[in-house]
DNA sequence: GTGAAAGCGCTAACAA
DNA sequence: TTGTTAGCGCTTTCAC
């Protein structure tokens, strides 16, 4: 194994001089830095993490609890992920992925020093994971926003914005009566904070225009087809919907287009859904789709961790606007 | 910060006796140990992570490379990633989460002995990782099987098996003109290792019993539907389909429904698909599955690892065996 | 059956 | 601008 002391003999330095030319926590003249960038090149040298973290009190990594259970949007998750790890890695963190049913996975990580902060993904309204999480000795960020904001740092989508950003729309579009069909049962009951929170958005925005909404837990499958059938025959002056549910969004689709066969085109119901621009683009004949910037929640989570570790201040609440996406494609195809 | 010195004087002993209660490596009285096992508890002590993999030379961490890319079946791929990180901590181990692009984070990661061992996902058939990995100071599992198997370990499920037992029970049932509508172009043309190994089970099976099969990559969302339709029309003697594509399943499966209606039922389509049996649940109406084990590849590649961890004796290559569930249901439906 | 003490490789005072 | 050295908290010889 190569060590500092290693570096050091080679190029002629002292092993602090090698350490502060790897922090820069000290001036050194170029030529000594030259000469240390080269030793450490030629030997390959990479410190080692746990010495490191010993003598620093700091482990550069970011502890992430991301969910991977059932019920969830996979293909979000995925992409939150994703943005999360290249974020961190472009400021040299490490992502120790922490199992998610529990809290001690957190305090079990906080206590042994082999985290410098967390990232808290699946957050639920109402979290048992909260007060575990404001004890930590370690920042947190909550990807979500759970009802007792506590004094936790949040970042996420605006889902509640988003909820009467889609009201907005298919009112403008002359739509008096609509529905939305959401997140899987088992979802909605956990309380996911960003159910409830599109719930919030989509119900108070109902009544600010003064049109009748209702609100449909969706499962994710081809059983969305027959929910979709069920809620659309159940009261036929629905003409607007919007869906935020990945899993069903292709069979409620799907069905729409199939229900649209014969029918008067007066009665053509309108569908705004909110998803990822790939799962839009996958599902195929959207015409407005509410973005859903996955990789980005995932990366500003990241910032906003970064930053408190910095020592920088930070917003304690960080959500992220809703942005409307008429695709050209898909109005040309109707 | 609770250490080891701490719990060492509230048990009434020695450093070292303490670390010997935790690692088990010296015989020790009982009485002791209950003390020592009292005072861990008390303090809530949990060793630095840091220092011990200083002093170990051993960090309890494994790094997992998984991609988090488009194209993959990413319902597998958080399955696989489930499996994996569960199966790890039952062993005490923890996950570093590696960006999956490049071979280099690989070499960082060992370099700096932050991971004792390596899993590596995604893997292609002539995986340029492959020569870095060979080269890696900690052991590593492949969940894949490339062509040129070197001297890795692989895990893996058995693709190629069970393209074979596709066919077969496709050609039971009668077929002699059958389809695979397998994994996008992009992950095709990458050669990853599943897809082609899955093709080439499909092909040696279909040369074996003297049917004739082709091969169709297909993209995952609705277009899916679209090539469905090309490749029926284009040879309306196919009559078994064998799909691998989570992505494309929902759409293939709808648009074969909508095609059988008012046809002749001697001219309807068999469907087999490899899947995890949530995705068949969510699609429905599927009478028979390949039952795509995503939580246990992880699970056993994990349990490999270990063993090649702990010293023991591993074959190189470990395959899990396909399995054909019949769905009562479905059947029942039909 | 138990203790004392020498490192593990690094960072960051303290000295020069 | 650079070097010397005292820890960081743990594991593991060596000694009893």
């Amino acid at each position: 194994m190569t060590t500092i002391a290693d570096v050091a003999k080679a190029a002629g330095v002292s092993i602090s001089t090698v350490s502060y030319v790897m922090s820069g926590k000290r001036t050194i003249s170029v030529k000594t830095q030259e000469r240390v960038a080269r030793a450490i090149e030629e030997l390959d040298f990479r410190p080692h993490a746990g010495a490191r973290s010993l003598a620093s009190q700091a482990s550069h990594v970011i502890g992430l609890q991301a969910p991977l259970r059932a019920g969830v949007d996979v293909q979000v998750v995925m992409q939150i992920v994703a943005g999360v790890v290249s974020e961190a890695r472009k400021q040299e963190y490490d992502i120790l992925l922490l199992a998610s049913d529990d809290a001690s996975g957190l305090e079990r990580a906080d206590r042994s020093s082999s985290v410098d902060a967390f990232l808290v993904m699946d957050v639920e309204s109402d979290d048992t994971r909260l007060a575990t999480i404001a004890a930590l000795g370690a920042p947190a960020v909550l990807i979500g926003l759970p009802a007792g904001a506590e004094d936790l740092t949040c970042v996420d989508f605006d889902f509640q914005a988003a909820g009467a950003l889609a009201v907005e729309r298919l009112v403008e579009r002359g739509h008096r009566r609509i529905a939305l069909v959401g997140s899987p049962p088992e979802v909605v009951t956990r309380h996911t904070s960003y159910a409830d929170r599109l719930a919030r958005g989509f119900t108070e925005a109902c009544a600010a225009f003064g049109v009748e909404g209702s609100i449909h837990p969706s499962p994710s499958g081809a059983d969305a087809a027959r929910l979709l059938d069920e809620v659309l025959d159940h009261d036929s002056s629905i003409s607007g919907l919007f869906v935020h549910n990945e899993g069903a969004l292709p069979h409620v689709a799907d069905r729409l287009r199939a229900r649209a066969v014969g029918a008067p085109a007066a009665a053509a119901i309108d569908l705004i859904a909110l998803c990822p621009p790939e799962v839009a683009h996958a599902v195929g004949g959207l015409t407005e789709v509410i973005d859903l910037p996955a990789e980005e929640i995932g990366a500003a989570a990241t910032r906003v961790l970064e930053a408190l570790l910095a020592g920088e201040p930070t917003e304690r609440v960080n959500l992220l606007a809703p942005r409307l996406v008429t695709s050209k494609l898909a109005v040309d195809e109707a």
